[in-house]
DNA sequence: GGAGTTTCATGCCAAAAAATCATGAATTGA
DNA sequence: TCAATTCATGATTTTTTGGCATGAAACTCC
């Protein structure tokens, strides 16, 4: 059973417009075409609902009464797909997005200042979560998709690998290592060392390297978050192992970054989404938008 | 613009069966057409509604959200356009005929019966006029049709004829002109005549013809209603001039009607409708039965 | 873990539907 | 009465749609 839309709205212009060729221009097409549209739809429905002259054009009494609801059944149905069509190429509506802090704190402010200017009306929210909390978020819906520390493959998810986020030494200006444009693992021994604390990834993976370069971590500081390790880096107590995605969080411009090698130990910042399952035009346009700008690397 | 009903009812079906093969088969259409359906309708949407692998079907978040929505517009068509169909297949629907009150007593009736067994939902509404007022109730469109005695062609009204009633005597089974099977109206001077007064078109074509046969209408008796005639005839008062379609009218069977002759003078008894304007189907079907019912003639 | 089955997508073609052009018929109005 | 306007119709072209055969991916069942 195929619906006669195209004889409805032909009906209901026809009516509005009192006029077989007037309507035909209203709707782009000749006015044989509506005649025919016309003729189908009675021929389908059984009954007239034009009562014709070659000269005028008027509503029978089934017409009429079938008008408003036909008015309004097209009406509906316009403007439904017509607020689709919307959504999808101004890409409107709310985005939620899991994210680890490193990058809210750090290159989301840019984005997010992007998107808003290019979206208006759109909410972003941002929920901050830790380790593997953004997939978990992910994968529940309660965010259209996340950034954070590329883990191992997962079959309901799907990554898009953005940018290495290699381990920094971050020291004081006066620092004896400042000045170097890398330091290697092994020659951390003299430095008192800050490491970040909690049950994050980060932490395990740099005792881990320690470990491996002879350097035990024993009688370091462990603090709990980054603005705290950046105020001990700045008051002079020691230097702060930390991923380079988080060196801009701090406002301090005493501060400085310097790479750590042999090896050169990185998280892979990732973008991650449901697999099989799309983006809404909104939170299409902000992960592309995330792409772009997080591909540039951290500096 | 042309909207894409079929593949907004596509999309619904398969929403709503979890598959695209179980969906077509419901539409009784290959799930090749259900692909390029969607395929058309999200191009022209510029959005995925439906994530699909080569195995499963599911919602995208646009989709979800649009899901509903889309299943109303389908629904309301076409439950919209079924009751239309309806409607007419069935000549669902009220009536309301204007008409003459010798058709009202004695030729409805019996249609009415037939109409309400053949179309046991559908109201019929009798408006009892007399002469021009059922024209003007036709006219108005206070009737969808109207019986009445044809009168001068109207440039609104378009009419079908649909049967001569003549005008006959009744008299009493022991009249002396009972057992004539015509009397001519110059045979009439010696009867008491009974005849209806009123404003009706009657009782001036009666007397205009007794007046041309040479019988004044002086010292007749004069009545207001059908009934009250009968009773006087049938009280051996005299005898009465009245159309045919009439005579049933009384439940008398002591009562005898006579063809007045020389010459037969009869109203033509037609039904009348707006001109450019289409019956509804309930109308339609009625005014058909009574054309075939009355075209039988007055016997 | 491999074979078979199920499910959606695609290339190509046929069928069907829709639109158009040219023209006709009826009505209006100058 | 003539010109102009309006809707209908027949023939034709264009567009759309559906279908078959086939492919690729994924699930199931030994």
């Amino acid at each position: 059973m195929k619906l006669p839309v195209d004889g409805v709205q032909a009906f209901v212009q026809i009516a509005e417009l009192g006029s077989y060729r007037r309507a035909a221009e209203a709707l782009g097409l000749t006015q044989t075409a509506l005649t025919r549209r016309i003729q189908k739809l009675e021929g389908f429905l059984g009954l007239t609902l034009l009562d014709r002259t070659t000269r005028t054009v008027r509503l029978s009494p089934m017409g009429e009464e079938f008008l408003p609801l036909a008015a309004r059944l097209i009406a509906d149905f316009t403007h439904g797909i017509e607020r689709l069509r919307t959504t999808s190429r101004l890409a409107v509506g709310d985005v939620t997005v899991a994210t680890i802090q490193s990058i809210a704190f750090r290159r989301m402010p840019n984005v997010l200042r992007a998107y808003a200017c290019d979206y208006p009306q759109n909410r972003v929210q941002i929920l901050e979560r830790s380790g593997a909390l953004v997939t978990e978020a992910v994968r529940k819906g309660e965010a259209d998709f996340g950034i954070h520390i590329q883990q191992e493959p997962d079959a309901d998810l799907v990554e898009d690998r953005l940018v290495c986020d290699p381990f920094v030494l971050i020291c004081h200006r006066g620092h004896p290592l400042a000045g170097r444009g890398a330091v290697r693992w092994a020659e951390l021994g003299d430095a008192d060392l800050i490491t970040l604390g909690g049950a994050s990834g980060n932490r395990h993976r740099v005792e881990a390297q320690l470990r491996a370069a002879g350097q035990p971590p024993r009688g370091r500081f462990v603090v709990e978050s980054t603005p705290t390790a950046f105020a001990l880096v700045s008051a002079g107590i020691g230097a702060a192992i930390l991923p380079a995605a988080l060196q801009g969080a701090s406002q301090r411009d005493d501060l400085v970054a310097v790479l750590l090698i042999e090896p050169e130990i990185s998280r892979t910042i990732s973008l991650v989404r449901r697999r099989n399952t799309s983006l809404t035009p909104a939170a299409a346009a902000f992960y592309e938008m995330l792409r772009v700008e997080l591909s540039g690397g951290f500096g």
